[in-house]
DNA sequence: AGACAGCCTCTGCCTAGGCAGCTATATTGC
DNA sequence: GCAATATAGCTGCCTAGGCAGAGGCTGTCT
């Protein structure tokens, strides 16, 4: 294995020049962009997650939900409790497995996720202006490479 | 002006596909990776960023630090509070402009400031493993696209 | 049957950011 | 000099995530 180019050394760092710093900033913007868009339907940028996947059926319960986005369970209780209190989800328990609480949209919460896609299209789409078809695969594959470089530095440090 | 590309439609929009979820991923993973990385130094993935702009000179007080980082004035009270009761800063009440508190590293903070360049150089690294000099200027080239076009829609919203 | 492991949910305690409003100080304009 | 304005810092109230632990439920293994 060839050692790789270095693009950083500790001598000399500069955070503006940083593609850390870049990518914190993009997507900080992205979810102002969406929260602001958001807000006419009075939710915020956490919340239109929940609403989407569970409209989607990629989780119908607060343990899946949790798992889907990568975060903490009970982080996740909390998130439904205030979208329930908005009364946009409704909790029910399962009978067959009473551990389980299933997670249903109300008639209020299917018409805001309804709008969900169109948001999150227009806002990317407002991104990606002036974008070619190229470039935006090769923004994909590159933030792809970037993201297993990270996972697999992960697992080694796991299990060393 | 012809019209741009159409890379996602509400219908048919799926989470997995998209360079929305992709970038707030890569970030995640990012910070996460950073946040380990500091952890033995006792630091959290926040608290690094007034210790390094402190030391290189970009903030020397709380309002300068809130504009560095696009963020809030009372959050960044309140991290100098955490960080200040760490001993890792001190405030300083200026002669000059009364209203003013200067920040400085004590000579703790100065020890574990002097760290971050070198973990935060190595971590970017390591996400860079393999990429060529071409896709790393290319990458970085696309997040400033897309910022800009970010941006550009925000001033539009205002102004309108 | 009873012990056990595993999962789901929820809660408490922490860090953290956004927004609005307050006080003290400084600057500007009259 | 004095009023209006701007700035710096702080605080209270909100949303939000990470971590650890408790309690309930289910399936499995002995």
């Amino acid at each position: 294995m060839k050692t790789p180019h270095t693009f950083y050394t500790a001598k000399g760092y500069r955070v503006e020049d940083s593609i850390g710093y870049l990518l914190r900033t993009l997507t900080q913007q992205l979810s102002q962009t969406v929260e602001n868009r958001m807000a006419v339907h009075g939710m915020t940028d956490a919340q239109w997650k929940p609403l989407l996947f569970i409209q989607q059926g990629k989780a119908t319960t607060a343990a899946e939900l949790a798992r889907t986005t990568c975060g903490d369970t009970g982080a996740t209780t909390r998130l439904v409790d205030r979208i329930e209190s908005k009364g946009l989800i409704q909790r029910v328990r399962s009978e067959a497995d009473r551990r389980i609480v299933n997670l249903a949209l109300t008639a209020e919460g299917e018409k805001i996720a309804a709008v969900i896609p169109e948001v999150l299209s227009e806002v990317l789409n407002g991104m990606l202006a002036g974008f070619t078809t190229d470039e935006y695969e090769q923004f994909k594959k590159l933030v792809h490479k970037a993201l297993d470089n990270l996972n697999s530095a992960d697992e080694k440090e796991a299990t060393s």
